[in-house]
DNA sequence: GTATTTTAAGATAAAAGGGTCTCATAAACT
DNA sequence: AGTTTATGAGACCCTTTTATCTTAAAATAC
């Protein structure tokens, strides 16, 4: 798998808080019901992208999570490295350690290029973006079901 | 990670019987010891790529593994795919099932775009090419030590 | 035919990732 | 102040992957 399932959770649940308007807490428990993602387990995933600036969260009734920064200002790269690290972006394809332009394996220059190419699509697309895509289109967030699904409350 | 250690070990591995004569049947023994990978998790691994029609194997005295077709015939995709399946080359990036053209996800055109240059990536290299590239440079394929290391029995 | 060298196949064990549960802490409302 | 609603942090279990160990089977050489 290309991403981690922590990883994949955290974006959708991104998805889910950029679609939302700006200022507005969710509650944790309300995103777990509507993207299908076991309470406890996003609970993790939303205090390490809180930890990392990208989400702000706040205690107490009405509290709950939301955006740090806009929507448009958050990449998936972002979110990615908040949870999966850089591993996926610098890693040798044949798992070889400190592979790279000193000591490369016979894999190591079209990997790179292919990398490359992942590196850009994550660090070019933004949250927003996808948002407007996914209401336009309704497109799903979650097993079954559109992008409108999300915000009958 | 993109891909699972046994599918790394896999292409290590044929990269080494590539680089050996064609007729030659390695020990898999030998081949553990290069390589620096378990004994027996190597075979499971050989054994997979056997059953592929990828390499073939001769038992007895003398025997061992070897390609069963020539170097320049073996794409790196038919490795992946032998061990760690199609699953990287079709799944949605934010992991629901049945992502595809008709119930996409608001990543699916972006991430589709990208797991196309992997697919062809792995689809248009060949062993021999990168034996080729890896004798002329002495590229690695183990932890430390060059391509040479492998060959000195 | 028997010993030897090899692959083949299965059970088993260790490690990592994914997921659940419980208790503690913080903040707001009454 | 106390209750409620929420996050925060930790221990714990389950499943998959990774790795090891043991035994069986095949083929060659003698």
């Amino acid at each position: 798998m290309l991403l981690s399932k922590s990883c994949v959770y955290g974006l959708r649940a991104s998805l889910y808080l950029a679609a939302r308007e700006q200022g507005e807490f969710v509650p944790i428990r309300k995103m777990s019901d509507k993207l299908e993602i076991s309470f406890h387990f996003l609970t993790k995933i939303l205090q390490q992208l809180t930890a990392e600036g990208i989400l702000e969260s706040f205690k107490g009734p009405n509290g709950g999570i939301r955006l740090k920064r806009t929507g448009s200002d958050v990449q998936l790269l972002d979110i990615v490295l908040a949870i999966d690290g850089s591993q996926l972006l610098t890693e040798c394809a044949l798992g070889l350690p400190g592979c790279g332009l000193k000591n490369p394996c016979p894999l190591h220059d079209k990997w790179a290029e292919t990398r490359d190419s992942i590196h850009e699509m994550l660090e070019k697309t933004n949250l927003t973006e996808l948002v407007h895509k996914g209401k336009a289109e309704n497109l799903r967030l979650t097993t079954e079901g559109g992008f409108d699904i999300l915000f009958d409350d």
